[in-house]
DNA sequence: CAGTGAATGGAGCGATCGCTACAGAGACGC
DNA sequence: GCGTCTCTGTAGCGATCGCTCCATTCACTG
């Protein structure tokens, strides 16, 4: 009576199924925030079941960490890097329009984890979730390189005379891409060649405003 | 037995209750989100039973509607208004820093309602709870008036040349506040003050780049 | 072809979910 | 006092929650 439909019931290769799950985990999660992912869900849209998603996952929260991983190290492969090439000797603003104009066209597919990522950040829970600490910690990375950048583009006296500055500017990139994924979410009211040139004024401004 | 602890269990007013259930529905929902928000919570937060909630609301999610229909009114009550006085002969990059710091004052005790209803847009769900669609007209309205504001300052010749001038930058001047909010919800990295001067740079910079 | 371990299918645990039913308590008009 | 209406208290409905248990299946090893 064995009713496989599929040619037989061979277990798939361990990252296949793995990763069904958290995909599935994800656009439910995308859908439907933290509280709104449930176990059940995740075993109908990836066609696994419950005692599948414990094998691999130690508990809810463990999978919805993991969806952020798996999310972020995807992503980040596909993301122009914040790395300057050193024979590059194109002006700041140039570099930075590059980067971001690369960066920007790939908002219209923003990835999941990104959008539950936000979710995250915004509630303030009593007991943080494993996810949200990740994410933030993996926001803080991002951060930390985009400073970097700006970093190499700054004479030894600008470093002196204003140590915070290429930090400061870094957490405005953030900013403003977070608002630019915002206002995407709702309609497609931001050009986002408008936002690029956007973010290029307001660094100029504030690297030549000393 | 009269197991009542309170003086006597008379019905308080109709909107003292109402109001009670509204504050503890909108502290549990910036906690934990739309899915997180459950009746249980909230008649403990409340100290009112789950028949009071119903009695009230229709369901859960005509009382996260209310939610926010209530944030909303409170909050924009103690909002300086995009209403511009006809006297006023400031320029517009000063009416618009003495909105904006005023507005951006108000930021560290950022309304419960304003978190969720940034949740709710970041999720894409199937069905959109009523909650969601009323934020985003509320918000429609509010960029409206946003819009209403900045064409107040344009002449003639410049309403004609760029008509989407106006909503474009109601649009940029949202974008920007939900990414300063979320920079916020994070640590206090961005200075708000820096905030402020940044947006009227790009406004500056929109208006007069024709 | 028996033995092993990774992965699946399915049943089901106690707890909680959203929501309802209904009996009462208190304020009010008469 | 007596009915009426508003709101509260309590119990509990069926469904679903996160999660566990365990037998079974399959690919692989020797």
């Amino acid at each position: 009576m064995s009713g496989a439909r599929t040619p037989g019931t061979r277990p798939a290769d361990r990252e296949v199924s793995r990763v069904r799950i958290l995909r599935a985990a994800a656009e439910i999660a995308a859908e439907s925030g933290y509280e709104g992912t449930t176990i059940s869900k995740v075993t109908k849209r990836s066609g696994l079941p419950a005692s599948s998603v414990y094998w691999f996952f130690r508990d809810k929260d463990h999978l919805i960490a993991e969806v952020i991983r798996h999310g972020f190290e995807q992503w980040i492969s596909s993301q122009p890097r914040w790395e300057r090439d050193p024979r590059d000797e194109r002006p700041l603003a140039e570099g930075l329009r590059a980067i971001l104009s690369r960066s920007v066209r790939s908002l219209p597919q923003t990835p999941d984890f990104l959008r539950i990522g936000q979710m995250l950040l915004l509630e303030a829970r009593e007991v943080e979730p494993e996810a949200r600490q990740y994410f933030l910690a993996t926001r803080d990375e991002v951060a930390s390189s985009i400073a970097a950048w700006f970093t190499s583009y700054f004479d030894a006296g600008l470093r002196a005379r204003r140590p915070e500055l290429a930090r400061d500017l870094a957490h405005i990139v953030l900013a403003a891409t977070d608002g630019l994924l915002f206002a995407h979410q709702i309609d497609d009211a931001l050009d986002p060649d408008e936002f690029v040139e956007v973010v290029v004024a307001i660094v100029e401004q504030a690297v030549t405003s000393d």
